[in-house]
DNA sequence: TTGGTTTATCGTTCATTGACGATAAACGAT
DNA sequence: ATCGTTTATCGTCAATGAACGATAAACCAA
């Protein structure tokens, strides 16, 4: 795994709301955007831009379905990443 | 680990330079600013900032030894990181 | 086809970050 | 006591981040 992917992981986790999201996407294994904004005192741009964080950073993928985007942790990244720190 | 320390250790990470110089304290286990200062090619008070960015996340600790700084990864906190992320 | 639901994006504002040079502080050696 | 070495801090500047409301886009249902 390349550093500045690494970096770019590290940085999505650098805050603390998308690291609680990630453990929330992590818990019910999907949802939608919609939700993550009932739990979060943040407004629904917010939250989507979060997730837009979070995405681009290769950590979670989103599949649009309909109006609704349902996202998840992808697995095999988060192995890698895993692993990485592992080793470190 | 609360996710506030989680969320500081994670944006210290987030960045290329810094991921590298952690690599670079747990390979040779402890060193001083110049040593990395000579490996980068950015100034001496760019890597100073990003030693202390990761001093106070602490993820790295730093033992004043006269004039020098010794750095070295604290490898409790590094643990503790580990655990999480392999529970996450 | 109109209306409601869901999400993404745009534009804005203020705060933070990353880089630098200059300077100060702490120390060892002469 | 002064000089060289090493590091930390200060001030600056441009770029990025975090939050918001408003709006657009995509879709389903009536």
């Amino acid at each position: 795994m390349k550093t500045e992917q690494l970096a770019k992981i590290f940085k999505a986790l650098g805050h603390p709301t998308r690291i609680k999201i990630v453990e929330h996407i992590i818990q019910i294994n999907t949802c939608v955007c919609g939700e993550i904004v009932n739990i979060f005192p943040f407004s629904q741009s917010t939250i989507s831009q979060h997730l837009k964080i979070l995405k681009e950073s290769g950590i979670v993928c989103g599949e649009v379905e309909g109006p609704k985007t349902y996202f998840c942790v992808d697995k095999a990244v988060l192995e890698q990443f895993r692993e990485y720190i592992k080793n470190l």
